[in-house]
DNA sequence: CAAATCAAGTTGTAGGATGATATGTATAAC
DNA sequence: GTTATACATATCATCCTACAACTTGATTTG
């Protein structure tokens, strides 16, 4: 009774596959904390791979912490407690639709936080978020300290939230997505350099100038979804946004 | 020309022993960004083990981001930069944070999750949100199965979004606040037990079923910050919400 | 000279064999 | 009857060989 593992388009890792299946199941609530993850023979009939890409898809989810492998007993779903932190790693951002799936998060994240930004920043965060964007504009295409700049940008926005927890996920999301774009322009160099659009950044930031929370989050918001647009990502949007909050 | 590998007393499987050994040289700078690791053979003979042990010690590397395999070539060092998994470990979030911080941060991604998933929901995602409301009615009082009934609720509507990031950073969210409100009790038996209210749960799920997005955002965000008043935290509220997207 | 082909090297996967460790069971001793 | 020992079983840990898939560079061929 073999299971078919979820084929992606993307070539991926057998090991892998099989770690993010037991990691949704275990996530999902199927697998309880406490509970014995099946042998790893019975593992390998299930999903029709060798022990080899079994033990090193449990090897990984050991790494996570999220189970404990007992030599001669079986390996054990651990408690969420004990779960070291968030991992994305590198095979998982490959996945197709994951960019657009992480850029949809950037979305969510960085709107709210240019809103919050507009209400509580002060001229201190004024004056970093000012010296970004001029490194920024130095630099016309997007090359290394474009980037880094551009980064900088939005995490200093982030820190006017004086929400140090949004501070750090943006800052984990922007690098995910930086990284990505790394990757994609190392192999395939021909691959277009996109251009950071100046424009963008400076109406968001003459929102916060102005202390506009609506105003900030929009400009974001269409900030968020044209870089996507640059780098070939086509963002979902909610089809009622504008009723919300009615 | 064999290798010992540092023989502590403490008994630690061989893989680990490898992959720590190549991380050190990675870290000294020894192996520098770049360059390709030996092949997982030589490593075999150097260090006395079999290549199944090397593979599992270098998978660990790669989960932790510090080399990339290309299969036919083998493996590079990565830049520290380059690494493309990273950790938010509960330290950095833990550091001088408090509870207000934290729910408005869950307000935001919930409230969007919410929306999206009322949008995007299909009848098995439906299906397992009622499962969890229905657990949760089940208890009147915020006790640990109605604990993590309430949880896998707002775990399961994050699922129904269909995007894994968003499921993840949730998932890491609410952890956070159960772990702050066991601790909470723990050192304060006497304090009240927090009641779930469950109709605000219901009015989501409601919301979903019908595909009103702002409707579930609506409810979603009157829950979290319901929610935050019955822990004692007032959630500084944006002053120009209603005005967004005009 | 250019393009196609081939050969060698490397990682990825398959599948079995053996040793180490934990658990349950049956037998023997008291 | 109870306890203790030995054995059988199940499982992970490691090792081994073989083949498939991929990359690179040399060779051959037109």
């Amino acid at each position: 009774m073999k299971q078919r593992l979820a084929a992606i388009g993307t070539v991926e890792a057998l090991p892998h596959r099989v770690a993010a299946f037991l990691s949704r199941e275990i996530e999902s609530g199927d697998l309880n904390p406490g509970t014995l993850l099946p042998t790893e023979q019975q593992l390998s009939e299930k999903f029709g791979v060798s022990r080899n890409v079994v033990r090193e898809a449990i090897a990984q989810l050991r790494a996570d912490g999220m189970v404990e492998a007992r030599q001669g007993i079986g390996s054990f779903v651990l408690a969420p407690e004990q779960r070291a932190s968030i991992r994305i790693d590198r095979e998982t951002l490959k996945e197709g639709q994951n960019m657009e799936r992480l850029f949809e998060l950037r979305c969510i994240l960085e709107a709210e936080s240019a809103a919050l930004a507009a209400e509580r920043r002060d001229q201190e965060h004024l004056d970093a978020i000012k010296a970004a964007l001029d490194r920024m504009s130095g630099e016309e295409r997007w090359e290394d300290g474009s980037i880094d700049a551009d980064l900088l940008f939005h995490r200093e926005i982030a820190r006017a939230t004086g929400n140090s927890y949004i501070h750090t996920f943006i800052s984990f999301v922007c690098e995910q997505i930086r990284r990505s774009i790394y990757y994609a322009r190392q192999t395939n160099p021909l691959h277009d350099l996109v251009e950071v659009n100046v424009g963008e950044h400076v109406r968001i930031y003459e929102a916060l100038v102005a202390g506009d929370p609506a105003a900030a989050e929009a400009a974001m918001r269409a900030h968020i979804i044209g870089a996507a647009d640059r780098v070939g990502v086509k963002l979902p949007l909610r089809t009622q946004r504008t009723e919300e909050g009615k």
